[in-house]
DNA sequence: GAGCATTGATTGTGTTTTACAATTATCTAG
DNA sequence: CTAGATAATTGTAAAACACAATCAATGCTC
């Protein structure tokens, strides 16, 4: 009657981390997205350590909308990244000084700004297109294909629906 | 042959924020874990505004570990948040200084300290599983409950991983 | 039991993020 | 042509986060 040396299968184990029970945090969704996007985006941080785009979650993003939509306005971007026009102002003031994207004036609104990409942003969208697939592999390879397209759904229901919970 | 005032059902309706297209983002699963948190996070700040463990995503867990497991060291909730030391310091000093926690020595090695819930703490704690449950039913309710579960698996299965990739 | 690496925690520092207020310029409605 | 709304910037302050350095206690090894 010796005890086994590695615990058997999921036989009525409960949920741990470090072998600690998590209180109500075991049933909440929000705990569990707050851990994965620590780790997730502290990967992408040092997958992207060597670019432009290091740091923080508003570079990557805004790059890639500039370069799939010339012309944008800083304020559509800020709209997507659910930030003030202020933060956004300073994630396309790095890009701008970096080299990455340009400014231009709105010929139908002076006020405003377009945006283009520029051929080193253009180079730059390309490898950061293949460190998110990459990382995408590495990552997500646990989860069997046939899931793969439910677990996206879900998730992608669920943020149509926080954002429009929002406004 | 006018256009339609809404569009229609998601007939080959291709995925948009705001009515931009994402470029690889779209697939990407990263990229909803961030955004989403970046709500919730958002709205667990704001709900748990008037208390201590307000804005920051360690307080309330550290509270809750606290008051599951007494006599627990910093070095062990540290790991758990997936933390340096001194972050995890930090937080720690604030709810005691909030008077939430206590620090004691711990018996059996005189370096590590032993953390234990106070009255206002355990108050606190009660308080802030109230608050995670509401903010579970607002936001996920658009799940139907025979989803939740794998949902929930789906996110447990993917923090698991990532974990066991870290180290 | 003396030395030495390890572990637990704190302090200090610098970089980023993030939000809020105030300002300037442009556009649009009445 | 004036008032109010919109686009963006600048300034500022609070907070998060990571890294290095330090100090103390433990435990292992010879």
């Amino acid at each position: 009657m010796t005890e086994p040396p590695t615990p058997l299968e999921n036989e009525a184990q409960p949920f741990t981390v470090a072998g600690l029970r998590m209180d109500v945090l075991e049933g909440a969704f929000s705990w569990y997205i707050r851990a994965i996007d620590a780790v997730v985006s502290r990967d992408l941080d040092q997958r992207t350590a060597h670019l432009d785009v290091a740091k923080g979650k508003g570079k990557i993003t805004a790059l890639l909308l500039v370069d799939g939509h010339p012309g944008i306005r800083p304020s559509q971007i800020a709209e997507v990244l659910m930030r003030d026009r202020p933060a956004t102002g300073r994630i396309i003031d790095h890009l701008v000084k970096a080299g990455d994207i340009r400014r231009e004036s709105d010929a139908e609104d002076q006020r405003a700004q377009a945006l283009y990409i520029t051929d080193k942003g253009s180079a730059l969208a390309q490898e950061v297109r293949d460190i998110i697939r990459e990382q995408q592999d590495d990552f997500f390879d646990f989860i069997p294909p046939e899931d793969r397209d439910e677990f996206m759904r879900m998730l992608q229901r669920a943020y149509i629906n926080m954002r429009n919970k929002l406004k």
